[in-house]
RNA sequence: GCCAAUGUAGCUCAGCUGGUAGAGCAGCUGAUUUGUAAUCAGCUGGUCGGGGGUUCGAAUCCCUCCAUUGGCUCCA
């Protein structure tokens, strides 16, 4: 007999070999029915496995992570059946789960797959899966794996059995289908009730765009058709929070071919946004310390060889800008810390000075690739809200730990609630993409690491995401869609003051060359603002909101009265408008309502004679009558 | 940059297998003067993304460029 130990604590004796679902139904049939896979010991089995010894165990279902990412795997190899029944000889790349489905890697020979296709891959699907074949684990050797495939002609598995150890290698079969897969599975493709393929995309074979390119295919599958009908549904909503369509209909921002792609053009209302955003942390540097500096658009070609930029961005860049003077080149800025080098050296510098930290919100230009171009949060020219700290070794940590709590600091401000910090280091596998020695990577690397572990912040390490100078604890929001950007970061750089040769005087009265960090907590205007209007769907904070009310007077006679309140809250610097249009007062509501004004003042002979607005709150409704002075007060109450 | 798709009026979209464009909203004009999510009527508006080709004839078919969308790769 073996001991298993339920998630609950209890502890049940079964014969030895018995499997998670047998265990299941011992508990309840119903149980057993809902059962995808287990969790054997902290690891994810099939649940048909037979268990041989004393184990913890916890069923999983679809109400687990790992239950439904075991439930799309499965159903990635449904795809892949269904695919070969209707494309013999299609070569199969990889299937795995992802966040929201599967997707599986294909090369279907010289037929293209497109949109048009989704239906008959779905129903076959379905067909395959009302079949209920068993999902059965079969233990090959490398020879009889490596036949099987060569049998197939699948030069993609080949390819990744020989990477594998002989006597490690599994195949999964369901129906007429065989796949090499380490598992595990669900029990069998009943289960799979709804299927939906989401997407088809080019991707190249293991991620290396010199290598073939395959056809992936996503899809999602779900165990009712309920929740297919519902995950629709929600993906339809978060499509109307795209910024780039609130964008449009709030009239924020827009873009020009004439200008260019990747050019955002801010329009009133999204300038007046961006410039409140702007100045809400000019001011908070100024609190901590920061010294504003301004900077051109363009420098020389040189002054990016000296920081490095030009040899690892130049040839995928703008194009250096020429003059009618032979020889001389500039580039539009890629970034600000080249000129801000500057600054620190223009003039010998003392210790007493650091840390010295100078600002900009520095407009850069970059030529991002055609296919990345992505609203405001992939953009070819932007602004960051950047800053340089010069410090000495010693205050390295101090002063990351002080940018660290302002971007928190500001992320919170504007409800971001759930970020992940990520610590991007140097790539250890592949040095040549970054400058510097080993010496100053691992002090900036240390820095990193101890400073954040002494926040207590949580975060994730992703190696070989570093800046090509130094590392970096990016912040990572996501969008509606479940996309994630990076927004705030912070780098640590021993490298670009060494390039720069830049110096201060110690105590000792020796040269000493200063830390750099870099560090902009917004990111971009562009990319920051973008996911906000989709953060908060176009409804502003009060204090951002482009216009904060909007005045309705019940008919023209009451414009006067109507522009009379205007006044006298533009005094209080409360901003809105008067909408004059000769229209019914319902238009009026319906109007503010869609542009997402956060209150309607509406004014008619009732309010004019005692000096009221009726307020209205937009999404709300009416919430009754304040005279003007009431309404300033409660309305300060609120910012 | 790569794969796939899309591009028709300011916006959202219709236009079947080729026979030289249509709706709603917006805009303009007029009427209406409205009490909490669209008042009514009339009118204007498009070299069908740009260029080239096939054809008697192209929004529709082909090529190419541009832009956009979803991925891949990239992201200082």
């Amino acid at each position: 007999m073996i001991n298993i130990t339920l998630p609950d604590g209890s502890v049940r004796p079964y014969p030895k070999g018995t499997s998670a679902m047998e265990i299941a139904r011992s508990i309840s049939e119903g149980l057993a029915r809902n059962v995808l896979a287990a969790k054997v010991n902290g690891e994810v089995r099939d649940a048909n496995r037979p268990i041989h010894s004393d184990a913890k165990l916890q069923l999983l279902t679809w109400n687990d992570k790992e239950g439904k990412s075991t439930f799309w795997h499965s159903s990635a190899h449904l795809m892949a059946e269904a695919l070969e029944a209707i494309y013999p000889g299609i070569k199969l790349g990889i299937g795995p789960a992802v966040d929201n489905g599967f997707y599986y890697d294909v090369d279907p020979g010289g037929t293209q797959i497109s949109s048009d296709d989704f239906k008959k891959i779905e129903d076959k699907m379905l067909e395959l899966a009302r079949q209920g074949n068993a999902y059965k684990r079969q233990e090959v050797s490398k020879a009889d794996a490596l036949k099987y495939f060569q049998g197939k002609g699948d030069e993609y598995k080949l390819e990744l059995i020989d990477e594998l150890e002989d006597g490690k290698i599994t195949f999964y079969h369901q129906g007429n289908f065989t796949d090499l897969c380490k598992g595990p599975h669900i029990p069998d493709t009943a289960k799979i009730k709804a299927a939906k393929l989401m997407a088809v995309a080019g991707a190249y074979w293991r991620g290396d765009e010199k290598r073939q390119q395959l056809t992936r295919l996503y899809g999602i599958t779900f165990p009712k058709q309920k929740e297919l009908t519902e995950y629709l549904e929600m993906l339809e909503e978060a499509k109307k929070r795209d910024h780039r369509k609130l964008g449009q209909e709030l009239e924020l921002f827009m873009f020009s071919e004439k200008v260019g792609a990747g050019l955002p053009i801010w329009l009133p209302k999204g300038a007046a946004l961006r410039s409140r955003l702007e100045n809400f942390l000019k001011q908070e540097q100024i609190l901590r310390g920061y010294t504003p500096v301004i900077t051109p658009h363009i420098g020389k070609k040189e002054l990016y060889v000296t920081s490095g930029h030009y040899e690892k961005y130049g040839k995928d860049s703008f194009q250096p800008i020429h003059t009618p003077r032979e020889g001389e080149e500039f580039l539009l800025k890629p970034m600000n810390c080249p000129h801000h080098c500057e600054i620190f050296g223009h003039k010998p510098r003392s210790y007493k000075e650091l840390p010295l930290r100078i600002a900009e919100f520095g407009t850069v230009y970059r030529y991002e690739q055609s296919g990345e171009l992505h609203g405001l949060t992939r953009v070819r020219g932007f602004t960051q809200d950047d800053a340089h700290l010069f410090c000495t070794p010693d205050q390295v940590k101090g002063e990351f730990l002080s940018v660290l709590d302002l971007t928190r600091f500001v992320l919170k401000k504007l409800g971001f609630d759930s970020y992940t910090a990520q610590i991007s280091l140097r790539d250890p596998n592949d040095k040549s993409k970054y400058i510097g020695s080993d010496e100053n990577w691992e002090k900036a690397e240390r820095a990193i690491i101890e400073a954040v572990a002494e926040t207590g912040l949580e975060t994730v390490t992703v190696p070989g995401e570093a800046a090509f100078y130094g590392p970096k604890l990016d912040f990572m929001v996501k969008d509606a869609l479940g996309r994630s950007w990076q927004l705030g970061t912070i780098q640590v750089d021993y490298n670009l003051p060494d390039r720069f040769e830049l110096e201060y005087i110690g105590a000792d009265n020796q040269p000493h060359r200063p830390v750099m960090i870099h560090r902009a907590p917004f990111g971009s205007m562009e990319r920051f603002i973008g996911v906000l209007i989709e953060h908060c769907n176009g409804k502003f904070p009060l204090w951002l909101a482009p216009e904060q009310y909007t005045i309705l007077p019940i008919s023209d006679k009451f414009n006067d009265y109507a522009n009379e309140v205007q006044k006298k809250l533009a005094t209080h610097d409360i901003r809105g408008i008067v909408d004059d249009r000769s229209e019914s007062i319902g238009r009026k509501i319906r109007d503010a309502e869609m542009n997402k004004i956060p209150y309607m003042l509406i004014v008619g002979e009732k309010e004019a004679e005692v000096g009221a607005v009726g307020v209205r709150k937009q999404g709300e409704g009416d919430l009754g009558a304040k005279t003007v002075e009431e309404f300033v007060e409660w309305f300060k109450g609120l910012l």
